[in-house]
DNA sequence: TTGAAAGCGCTAACAT
DNA sequence: ATGTTAGCGCTTTCAA
């Protein structure tokens, strides 16, 4: 292990030298600096982080928390935050909360233990009454799911109005006994993504003049394909009638259009489907998914730029929401 | 910020006491151990690891290097990985290397300096001529990709015994005119996984007395859902006659069966399709579809297995290579 | 512009 | 069974 006084010795410095030229701090003469360049360059020297870190108490890494890397959802997002990251200078470790509060209360509990400067929790369970964690937490930006009004940082996906684009879009192509296909979650939970898109359907329905008719919520429990896909077969199963579902996320759209397939249904003549994500597999499924397409970049940028903006500037200061802006894209699904 | 000399002091200890009992080393006296418990838990002490790790060397984390999260490949193999990294009591640091040769060697360079304890690198372009790289690096497991010789340890997959079995399959559906989609690759690298698996597709052939024809070989660029679709509607437009196809990847597959659609071709009456990985989605798309199933759990399991040998022993030992052993899964799109 | 000294928080090695 | 000492490799602070 090349250490930086080896550096120094070879290059007939000191080692504060060295750390100046590696750094680009201070201004060092011409003649050292290449001196130690070279010397760097003979030995091999690379730094070693973690006397860094315990000396300056930053690491240059960012957590992120995601409840697993299985939904593709959060796969695409975890591609976009490590580039991103990469580009502003930090790693990234990537933790699964499983979905559950426990991994992410785990998440923000070991994030201060866990060298990382700042974390980004995509949270699904955790709520408002866990904001004390947050706040005595490292700096943090919550991503995509739930709103917390005014704790801590986040960056929201426009779930009611793109649930709701997406209903009224079903009805302007000719859908009158329109679905939710989505996991069920206690009504009185406020801050919960699948709330506000159900309010988003229902405010969609309200916009066309339908009424909303318990029948069409599709019984599904976890809200993955698999899942989906046996919801909406009971459904059919049970010989309601329907010409549009709205899914929750494109993976449960995915798996009502296979369920759709599996009970000899064609979408979208006989039922049409729009998702919500715009994952890539949306384009090119068969029949191809219509969606709603909140705007990844943005809100992976956003969230990087709140989250470094919090490491660099400790003082306290309000949480920021932004909601991120949304297309409609539609595609065969619905046509 | 709590250190352990604080921790020690309230306790009435030495922080030799308190690092003990943190740390399950050395037996300490019942009573010790609980006014040091009682003291950890009334100043909400952790530890900070950078300390630790500069101290010890050891930094408890693990780097794995992919392609691309969003290849719905690298991001289940993510997936697994970090969950059974945790179990091992390692967190993950996730590196994208673009599937360039840069950024593979990147990561490999970058992983002496990056606060690793080893790394597992999905490797797709870096090839035996780095090996010398490879082996002053940190302890090293190759995954999936590529094959080394003696090098390094190297969890492989199946490609030739794959794509073999999937061409035979093909025919054993009724096919005579089998096409490989692949993005083609110089025939003379002897250590890449396309180079495997259309090695593994000729030796189908063969196996059922079927002649080679190079206008069957699709035109893809990147082995995305994109290329994919476009290059077998090239294929479709120049006339070309086939029954069946064998995709270097399910992703490719999907992009396939897609571009058949575009092109009125029905999946399987018209053309069947295979696919290789077994991605989750390849259950649900429409038509389902059938693919070389690698053990990815083995896979995983083996290649931490072998990188936490080297971490715990770095006394050097050749490589070893393992096979993953795999299953041909039968579903719509062969049917 | 450069260097010397001190110390970040922890643990290995050696006392007791 | 417990404590003392020294030092991991770097950077901050202060002095020259």
């Amino acid at each position: 292990m090349v250490t930086m006084s080896d550096v120094a010795r070879l290059a007939g410095v000191s080692t504060m030298t060295v750390s100046n030229v590696i750094n680009g701090r201070r201004s060092v003469s011409q003649d050292l600096r290449r001196r130690v360049l070279d010397a760097v360059r003979e030995t091999g020297y690379t730094m070693n982080r973690s006397a860094r870190t315990l000396r300056t108490g930053t690491t240059g890494v960012i957590g992120l928390a995601v409840p697993s890397l299985d939904h593709m959802y959060f796969a695409e997002l975890g591609s976009r935050v490590i580039a991103k990251a990469a580009e502003l200078g930090y790693r990234v470790a990537v933790q699964q909360t499983g979905a559950h509060i426990e991994g992410e209360i785990d998440a923000v509990a070991m994030s201060h233990t866990l060298d990382c400067d700042g974390l980004i929790l995509s949270a699904i369970e955790i709520g408002p009454e866990e904001a004390a964690l947050l706040n005595r937490s490292i700096p943090l930006v919550l991503l995509g799911e739930r709103l917390y009004g005014e704790a801590v940082d986040h960056v929201a996906m426009p779930n009611v109005e793109g649930t709701r684009a997406a209903t009224v879009h079903l009805v302007e192509q000719g859908c009158r006994r329109i679905a939710w296909a989505s996991n069920a979650v206690p009504e009185d939970d406020q801050h919960n993504v699948v709330i506000d898109r159900l309010l988003g359907y229902r405010r969609g329905l309200a916009d066309a003049g339908l009424r909303e008719d318990p029948e069409l919520l599709v019984p599904v429990d976890q809200p993955t394909m698999a899942d989906a896909a046996a919801g909406i077969a009971q459904m059919v199963r049970d010989g309601v009638e329907f010409d549009g579902v709205v899914a929750v996320t494109d993976a449960v759209a995915f798996g009502v259009m296979r369920g759709l397939a599996n009970a000899g249904l064609r979408v979208p003549q006989d039922v049409r489907v729009i998702g919500f994500d715009d994952v890539q597999h949306a384009q090119f499924s068969v029949p191809s998914l219509s969606t709603i397409a909140p705007d990844h970049d943005w809100m992976v940028t956003t969230a990087l730029t709140l989250l470094s903006e919090r490491i660099k500037d400790h003082s306290p200061r309000p949480g920021r929401e932004l909601v991120a802006p949304f297309r409609l894209v539609a595609r065969e699904s619905t046509a």
